[in-house]
DNA sequence: TTTTGAGTTGTTCGA
DNA sequence: GTCGAACAACTCAAA
């Protein structure tokens, strides 16, 4: 039903929500309440829209994190408006019912998204007002020295932090004007995106989705992870990384927020700015991924390097179940992929080490593992996860060397030399001695037997010998080019 | 235009 | 046990 006008109100603007899910240092939110105009805030869950479909552990974050908003909106006096569909149509509704006369909200920096919000943006009637919440760097604005737009990270983020610039931050409105009316809400309830029968993620309950979870896990990185984290970011057994990654993937904390704090810190504390410059340069492989992802817009589909179009990938469906679901023979992989299926996160080190598995041991094409992972991670990222999926399978920007092998006896061995990552994880081999558990069928009868392990029943023998896989996939990828 | 140095994260072998 | 070289060749980016 459409409301009339009367004298004297004033016409809301619609503010659309999206990967860009907190109050504080939002352009978008920023600009709804410069405009002095009453807010209608909207998320809009999109079934067949142009975004990559979210896996089901990023919906399960999703589901918390609009819980998060909707009660930090609250606070400031106004709702978060549910609904389910097209965007253009709801939008378009919304604008009708409500007499909007102005949209606003943050990009979404999928190439396909990008060109249908251009349209929307065109045919919605209303003035739209388009922000960046979500990169330091625009897509294709570092350039070479030549124009072009670069494909190798360092000389990337060497050329691109400097553009940054200094960053003013912009607090939270206090308030948001509400509408005479409120538009008709679905809730979170109807979405259903919690999942029921089985509820897998009981193993979740580390993670604190939402604004203040994400400032939370800022000040921890700040206190204590930054300082030694260019050596602790490499050891999962140690909680040594910074864990922002949901929370930026969501937009409940931009990296803007990020590395202008971890700049002051630096400032603050010049001896930190080492390990700290290794943090920034994650952000800065972020920004990179958009990069080349602006590019290359089928980049979780399609070999950066058009060689790589030939390779011989093996069908091995039953290899490819071990791998997912932990059963490789192999604990560091194992406790890898079973984090991530407990958790919906793993750590980086490991995820190095299971792609490298799957694509380089077990030849398996790397999309498999790519899909995997968009399902299972609460981080899954449109840029980065096929950026890194490509970077270690060779075929991508800056991408390993083909005989760029991980070994993962050796790996365990040295990033989890006391085994409590893989004890963790694989509570099979908990009691193995530490020089036994990342090969356990080279521990003695004796060893095997007071562990309670038995090889084959307890826990899988290897699906593949290493020095066997390793000079498979030396063969296979030799002469596809770099 | 040509040249040159460099390139996220490794492994293995032989001295 | 430690160390350096080989593992290929290519492409990028800047001088």
């Amino acid at each position: 039903m459409r409301r009339t006008k009367g004298e004297g109100d004033i016409a809301p603007v619609l503010l659309w929500f999206r990967r860009d899910l907190r109050l504080r240092d939002n352009p978008s939110v920023v600009a709804a309440f410069r405009s002095g105009r009453p807010v209608i805030p909207v998320f809009i869950l999109e079934i067949a829209g142009p975004a990559r479909p979210p896996g089901a552990a990023s919906l399960w974050w999703l589901d918390k994190s609009l819980k998060s908003l909707g009660a930090d909106l609250a606070v400031a006096g106004s709702r978060l408006v549910l609904r389910r569909g097209d965007a253009g149509t709801i939008l378009s509704d919304l604008a009708a019912q409500t007499g909007a006369e102005r949209l606003i909200y943050s990009r979404v920096y999928e190439p396909q998204v990008l060109e249908r919000d251009a349209a929307l943006a065109a045919e919605l009637g209303v003035e739209t007002e388009i922000h960046n919440a979500s990169l330091l760097l625009k897509p294709g604005r570092v350039r070479t020295g030549a124009g072009q737009p670069y494909s190798v990270f360092t000389p990337f983020w060497r050329a691109g932090r400097p553009q940054i610039g200094s960053i003013q931050l912009a607090p939270a409105p206090t308030s948001l004007t509400p509408p005479a009316a409120w538009p008709v809400s679905e809730t979170l309830a109807d979405w259903a995106l919690h999942p029921t029968s089985p509820d897998w993620s009981s193993d979740f309950a580390d993670w604190t989705p939402g604004e203040a979870g994400a400032h939370a896990r800022l000040h921890r990185l700040l206190d204590e992870t930054v300082a030694a984290y260019a050596d602790a970011r490499d050891r999962p057994g140690v909680e040594g990384t910074s864990r922002l990654s949901p929370h930026l993937a969501w937009g409940e904390i931009g990296p803007r927020q990020v590395f202008a704090a971890v700049e002051a810190l630096e400032a603050r504390a010049p001896k930190l700015a080492g390990s700290a410059d290794k943090f920034l340069a994650e952000i800065g492989w972020r920004e990179f991924n958009y990069n080349i992802l602006g590019q290359h817009p089928q980049l979780a589909t399609q070999n950066l390097k058009p060689a790589f179009d030939a390779f011989p990938w093996r069908r091995a469906p039953r290899q490819l179940d071990a791998w997912r679901k932990g059963l490789t023979g192999y604990p560091i992989v194992d406790a890898g992929m079973r984090q991530l299926w407990r958790t919906g996160w793993m750590h980086n080190r490991v995820r190095m080490i299971t792609a490298s598995f799957l694509i380089k041991h077990l030849l398996i094409d790397w999309r498999e593992g790519e899909t995997w992972f968009w399902d299972t991670l609460v981080d899954a990222d449109p840029a980065s996860n096929p950026g890194g999926w490509q970077w270690v399978a060779g075929s991508g920007a800056d991408a390993a060397p083909f005989f760029r092998i991980f070994n993962p006896i050796t790996q365990g061995e040295k990033f989890d030399p006391n085994g409590a990552y893989v004890r963790r994880w694989v509570p099979e081999l908990a009691q193995l001695p530490a020089a036994a558990i990342h090969a356990p069928w080279t521990a003695s009868p004796i060893e095997l037997a007071a562990a309670g392990v038995r090889l084959g029943e307890t826990y899988p023998e290897p699906i593949v010998d290493h020095a066997m896989a390793r000079a498979r996939a030396l063969e296979a990828f030799k002469g596809l080019g770099g």
